[in-house]
DNA sequence: AAACTACCGACA
DNA sequence: GTCGGTAGTT
């Protein structure tokens, strides 16, 4: 790497407080370009404007950015290297003090302090609003390899490349006014995207509609994405209610999209694998019937396992739902059974042997008062409201449909 | 309100 | 047949 050092800037930060390999490939973001790099691992990212790029050591985080012609003067490059820098900061969350939260969750929790160790460096991502809305609309009965692709695939058909490095294209993630245009949903069929298709032109339509498509002035966003970016100001109900009003949003989708880019740090998505943990890990009722057959995710058990995992964890519940999920992944893994939602080929994959196994069950720990975190001035969440809040999605669909 | 079905594609 | 959901219907 000393090489090729030169390129790159430097940001001291202890893998506990970030670690690319987990977080980068945990169903978080579909998008990063991962290469090996002789024994090393490069990670990039096509934004609107440049490619990020990172790599990584046990104390430091290496990045530099990739522009495209005409190449800024030094002086130019230098400014906006700092925006760069500012753009980390952000995307990763780095003033939120990661092992502060992993003891807050232990002390809570003895299923995390048995775990954590094996586990560090998981955190969530402050992602874009758009790309993530449309990411996790492709996330609906999927797994993550496929997910990869179709997002992939729909860069690389609905905007033009901004660079190309290395001979390898760099597509940014088409804008609403885009995916907007009739016809895309046909096209979209034919990539594969199936049912989602529709939900994804439909979403897109009707977010430009009512937001705007226009492009805003001295901006690299169109309006309707500054107004999903604005619902980071929101109470969480509130956004939640705005996101169900979309095609192929339902609950799930909508927390991932609260959770990853609106600042819901306390929202825990719930699938039917966060289910299986809380039964497993946490007591919680397992709903199944006596054949053994799954149980089905009904709004009930979608709030009855949030409600438990939020008190389990607190404030931060859904940044501590990301390491269990990330963790459980690879505990499948080092079992050869197929990782529910991992990429078919993961050549990187520890094989990592669990030191709790599938079946424990622990009791809840006493409800500790959440200690004051970062943050703390955020719009409060009402823990009593999980219950309300599951059926609150059945609600708003009834609207839509009875209006 | 809860339960049922269809949907696209990958996988066992 | 299963599955990292959602929409539409009863």
């Amino acid at each position: 790497m000393a090489s090729l050092l030169p390129a790159f800037q430097s940001l001291p930060l202890p893998i506990v407080q970030l670690s690319l390999a987990a977080v980068l490939k945990c169903g978080q973001s579909f998008r990063w370009a991962i290469l090996d790099v002789g024994e090393d691992t490069e990670y990039r990212l096509c934004l609107r404007d440049r490619v990020v790029c990172l790599r990584q050591s046990p104390t430091t985080l290496f990045y530099r950015a990739l522009y495209p012609d005409p190449q800024p003067t030094p002086t130019q490059k230098a400014l906006r290297d700092a925006e760069t820098l500012v753009w980390l900061n952000d995307y990763f969350q780095l003033d939120v003090d990661l092992v502060g939260l992993y003891n807050e969750w232990s002390t809570r929790d003895p299923v995390f302090a048995r775990m954590q160790s094996r586990f560090e460096g998981i955190r969530i991502l402050r992602q874009d609003p758009w790309e993530n809305l449309i990411s996790f609309i492709c996330s609906s009965n999927n797994n993550i390899s496929r997910i990869t692709k179709m997002v992939q695939a729909l860069c690389t058909e609905y905007s033009p490349p901004l660079l190309t490095y290395e001979g390898e294209k760099y597509h940014p993630f088409p804008p609403p006014s885009v995916l907007a245009q009739p016809g895309v949903s046909a096209t979209l069929r034919s990539l594969g995207f199936g049912y989602r298709a529709e939900f994804i032109n439909r979403t897109a339509k009707m977010l430009a509609d009512t937001h705007g498509r226009m492009p805003l002035p001295n901006d690299t966003f169109e309006a309707s994405e500054r107004w999903l970016m604005s619902l980071r100001n929101s109470r969480t109900d509130d956004a939640r209610e705005e996101l169900l009003k979309f095609v192929g949003v339902g609950r799930k989708v909508a927390d991932c999209v609260l959770l990853m880019s609106l600042d819901k740090k306390e929202v825990v998505p719930v699938d039917t694998h966060v289910h299986q943990i809380a039964v497993k890990h946490y007591g919680l009722k397992d709903a199944s019937g006596p054949s053994g057959k799954k149980a089905t995710m009904t709004p009930k058990i979608y709030g009855d396992v949030n409600t438990k995992l939020f008190r389990v964890w607190g404030d931060y519940a859904g940044w501590a739902h990301s390491v269990l999920f990330t963790a459980d992944l690879k505990s499948f893994a080092s079992y050869g059974l197929p990782a529910p939602g991992s990429r078919t080929t993961s050549p990187s994959s520890t094989k990592i042997a669990p030191d709790f196994m599938p079946g424990d069950i622990l009791p809840t720990p006493p409800l500790t008062p959440v200690s004051s975190l970062k943050r703390s001035n955020d719009p409060v969440h009402c823990s009593s409201d999980c219950q309300e809040a599951a059926t609150l999605a059945e609600r708003v669909k009834r609207r839509r449909r009875g209006a």
